[in-house]
RNA sequence: GCCCGCUUGAUGGAACUGGUAGACAUAUCGGACUUAAAAUCCGAAGGCCGCGAGGCCGUGCUGGUUCGAGUCCAGCAGCGGGCACCA
């Protein structure tokens, strides 16, 4: 009767596993010191709602490392979590009338199931949410700990202000000068808001970047740049007012600024101010004008377009600045709107002949243009930068002492002289700024500080943590519903015992995912964020990975708020993430109907050479492959793929092809090939299974030419396949497995023992390699070949040492380095017989023509060359 | 503007420290099975020339180093990413 084997039913074979992974708690991590552990994690996901294939994709490479490791011997530690905090709850408050609480918890309770479904080996026993009090009362024990040892602090500052929202936004909250939610202008505003101070690590986070050896260079070179160190001098300018008085009074006798070039003191022509500056406050207080120019000033935006097109405009100030190094020479003072105050002191020197910007300014307004470095073998007097500034390296000219030196001797000779008059000094300067970590937002972790009249500004007692987010809010109106809330913010002053306010602001969410791999270590624990011992045990992360696009921002913070907890003596750790690995990004074509709308791929239809809609059949314009995004409508679901290919299917497809640090692109014609690989697989097993002999059937004394080659090729996937996955190559891995899947499915066994011994060998192998990978489908054979124990409970295979190596090798044979044929020959043959059969070889022979060989070159085991 | 990365068949991509370019997969074409289709199995395939044996060309472009270059060096182009009035 018929033969043809039963097809995978994955639906049910899927669902036993996932339940017996379950029941035994196999992936369930307890510390034992007899066992070196590892830790892997990837970035947890927001609860937004559905997951997505960036989740799908991001999720199964750790499920591979960690499957793989826990083969390999490791106590694997590999949680998940919920980062449970932020806007889009708030959003949802208001557009479906749901609260965000019950909006985040349904989320997870949704998204949970669809994890599950992808069968990743995680302990579930840990799982965290960090909108929880007992996570987030533990960030506010920190954060009091923070600010005792002055790491956190009250600023005020400018900030960008959605004016809509009323609330204060971030830097990448701004998209275009516009707020990213309501698309109102960003103001820039002055406020007093919470700070973290990140700039207090800024050169150890630097520096400690180059021993971050299992980074990514891109991610670390992205840090360096944010961190953005310069070498340079603060300089001390005596002011005097247009009369030439005297330094005058409240504190504007002396103007400092930073420089990156003091070597071109020499050719300062004006000083410049931030509109911001307070001393620009200070003098537009009775100067209207001034008031009007600072005024339009803040209405520039900070987006990249404005700031390129805006135009360079000054106000001239009633002052001017005597030369520190040029007795007898000053220079006018403006305010400048392309001076920032949030870098350096917010004032500098221009230097027209040297900088873009001084330039374009001082040609704007007149001021004198003098040249103080010449490019090298150039006439000096000859040299003018009338149209252009010269910023390269050359020689300095015009400067007194200076005159002859190299831009970078000038430096250190100009501020060794600064250093001596006291009137300057020799600085870093850091571009990073600290971390502004307060939100005018309901859904975060209420910042544990009390306001009072009398007492200032107080920490929550520790006994009174957490203080608790209230339920009762509402939504209706914009801003933020803790400022309106009847009660909550009530409360009596813990040191006077007077009336107090509480802080309504929360804290920005990133504070949030800074820490929860730590938490991790400790789940549930009350005392503490984690317990000692178990975070030294676990503690760092062996490998985490991610999106690239939190490159700075959470893997920063990160790096920050490890270092803040070593700053109070809760850690002794620097660092907090041993292994990065940044994956791609899952991407799919994009698709418009002829009206213009977008359509989603389940809409689209081909037929032959044509894409067209399904409802109308109306041809329909393809565009490129971009980024899975909703509002493009490029997305596929999770879930449905599940249901109709699978988990494994899934999973396979998303290490298949393309390397994991590069984008993928989803396609239809991918999956189904995946798919198709799954169910072959079954097949091949099945049909192997029954010509295979038993379980411990005691290994054959010999073996045929047929089960030599079969065990080779086992045993070399065995070593490349654990050399791929180390190196994080799991579309190579993909391709090895597809070879020895051919190798079995070609293997000639019938009546032969050997054979058939090493085809159940093989078998054993193949099924155990592809675990990490397809965890059901592998489960399922291993049964299937007899094992009780559990595929993910099983060693990882080790290879023999003598299959590794063939002992026949193929050299090519080349002509002046073309090839003209290949010779078989024993490994290792020495390279006299490596030259004579190759100088035997008849498509050689013809193609040297008579010829003489000048040379031969002979490289053992892969080419011998032979030159005329 | 500054910094970084990438560029290999129709397509995704392999190629260890310079040593047989195109593994593996997808799509395509031919064949088998089938009444037919799907599924499956077998086979072909970088381009050009040739009936054929075979030859020539070929890893974005132009040069260089080398017995030998996808790989190293110099210059250029295209694509992508990060930062950006940061003094």
């Amino acid at each position: 009767m018929s033969s043809t084997p039963a097809r995978y039913n994955f639906h049910e074979t899927e669902a036993r596993w996932q339940k017996v992974w379950d029941e035994r708690q196999t992936f369930r991590a307890v510390m034992d010191r007899a066992k070196p552990k590892y830790y892997v994690l990837e970035m947890f996901p927001y609860p937004s709602g559905r997951i997505h294939m960036g989740h799908v994709r991001n999720y199964t490479q750790g499920d591979v490392i960690a499957r793989y490791k826990r083969a390999r011997g490791f106590n694997v530690l590999h949680p998940m979590g919920w980062d449970a905090f932020g806007l889009p709850a708030e959003n949802a408050a208001m557009e479906k009338k749901v609260h965000p609480k019950k909006w985040t918890y349904e989320n997870i309770a949704t998204m949970k199931v669809q994890l599950k479904s992808m069968g990743l080996s995680l302990d579930w026993s840990r799982e965290l949410a960090t909108c929880d009090p007992s996570y987030y009362r533990h960030q506010q024990k920190m954060f009091l700990d923070f600010w005792n040892a002055g790491l956190a602090y009250r600023k005020e500052a400018w900030v960008n202000w959605d004016p809509v929202d009323n609330t204060v936004l971030a830097n990448e909250q701004v998209i275009e000068g516009k707020g990213w939610r309501t698309g109102a202008a960003v103001e820039r505003r002055k406020l007093t808001q919470w700070n973290l101070k990140i700039t207090h690590f800024a050169d150890e986070m630097l520096e400690r970047l180059d021993t971050l050896k299992r980074w990514p260079e891109k991610v670390r070179l992205m840090q360096a740049n944010w961190i953005g160190k310069s070498r340079g001098a603060r300089v001390f300018w005596d002011l005097t007012d247009a009369s030439g008085a005297a330094p005058s009074k409240n504190g504007r006798g002396k103007l400092e600024i930073f420089t990156t070039r003091p070597d071109t003191l020499y050719g300062a022509s004006f000083m410049a101010l931030s509109p911001e500056h307070p001393l620009t406050a200070e003098l537009a207080a009775d100067d209207p004008g001034l008031q009007r120019f600072v005024a339009e000033c803040r209405k520039t935006g900070t987006a990249a377009a404005e700031v390129e097109t805006a135009e360079k405009v000054g106000y001239k100030l009633p002052l001017l600045a005597r030369h520190p190094l040029m007795p007898g020479k000053t220079v006018p003072v403006y305010a400048a709107n392309f001076v920032l105050m949030e870098y350096g002191t917010g004032a500098i020197f221009g230097c027209p002949g040297h900088d873009e910007r001084d330039h374009e300014f001082a040609t704007k307004y007149g001021l004198p243009i003098l040249p103080v470095v010449a490019p090298a073998g150039v006439d000096t007097k000859a040299f003018s930068v009338a149209d252009a500034p010269f910023v390269e390296d050359g020689v300095i000219i015009n400067s007194d002492f200076l005159n002859g030196l190299g831009v970078e001797d000038a430096k250190a000779r100009v501020i060794a002289r600064l250093e001596e008059m006291g009137v300057g000094k020799g600085t870093t300067q850091y571009r990073l700024r600290d971390w502004l970590v307060s939100r005018q937002r309901y859904w975060g972790c209420p910042i544990p500080a009390i306001h009072c009249e009398k007492c200032g500004i107080v920490p929550v007692p520790v006994k009174d943590l957490p203080v608790k987010l209230p339920d009762d809010v509402t939504f209706d109106r914009p801003g933020n519903p803790l400022d309106r809330h009847p009660t909550w913010k009530h409360v009596d002053c813990p040191k006077c015992g007077g009336k107090a306010q509480r802080e309504t602001d929360t804290f920005d969410t990133f504070i949030d995912s800074s820490w929860y791999f730590d938490r991790f270590t400790s789940p549930g624990l009350e005392t503490a964020p984690f317990d000692r011992e178990e975070n030294q045990y676990w503690m760092p992360v062996d490998q985490y990975i991610g999106g690239v696009e939190h490159a700075i921002l959470h893997l920063l913070y990160s790096r920050f708020w490890t270092r803040a907890m070593r700053e109070v003596q809760m850690t002794s750790r620097d660092e907090p993430f041993d292994g990065l690995f940044t994956q791609g990004m899952v991407c799919h074509e994009t698709y418009k109907s002829s009206d213009g709308q977008w359509l989603l791929p389940e809409e689209v239809i081909r037929d032959g050479g044509k894409t067209l809609r399904v409802s109308d059949r109306r041809p329909v314009e393809v565009g490129r492959s971009e980024k899975m995004s909703k509002s493009k409508k490029n997305v596929v679901d999770p879930d449905q793929i599940i249901r109709d290919y699978g988990a494994d299917t899934a999973r396979w497809f998303m290490l298949s092809d393309s390397p994991p640090e590069r984008d993928l692109e989803w396609t239809e014609a991918g999956v189904t090939g995946a798919w198709r690989f799954q169910q072959r697989l079954f097949r091949i097993a099945s049909t192997a299974l029954e010509q295979v002999p038993p379980a411990g059937t005691p290994k054959p004394a010999s073996f045929s030419e047929a089960a030599i080659t079969l065990r080779r090729a086992a045993h070399k996937t065995i070593a490349g396949l654990s050399a791929d996955i180390e190196a994080f190559h799991f579309n190579k891995a993909v391709a090895r497995l597809y070879e020895l899947a051919n190798s079995i499915d070609s293997v000639k066994a019938a009546g032969d023992d050997s054979a058939t011994w090493a085809l159940r060998e093989a078998l054993e192998i193949f099924v155990r390699l592809i675990g990490p990978m397809t965890p059901h489908l592998a489960e399922e054979l291993w049964q299937a070949l007899g094992h009780r124990s559990l595929l993910a409970d099983s060693p990882w295979p080790l290879p023999e040492d003598a299959l590794l190596v063939d002992d026949t090798v193929t050299v090519a044979v080349q002509l002046n380095g073309k090839l003209r044929g290949t010779i078989a020959l024993p490994k290792d043959a020495p390279k006299e017989a490596a030259e004579k059969a190759a100088l035997a070889h008849p498509d050689l022979v013809r193609g040297l023509e008579g010829r003489t060989p000048k040379r031969v070159i002979v490289v053992p085991n892969r080419i011998v060359n032979v030159v005329v």
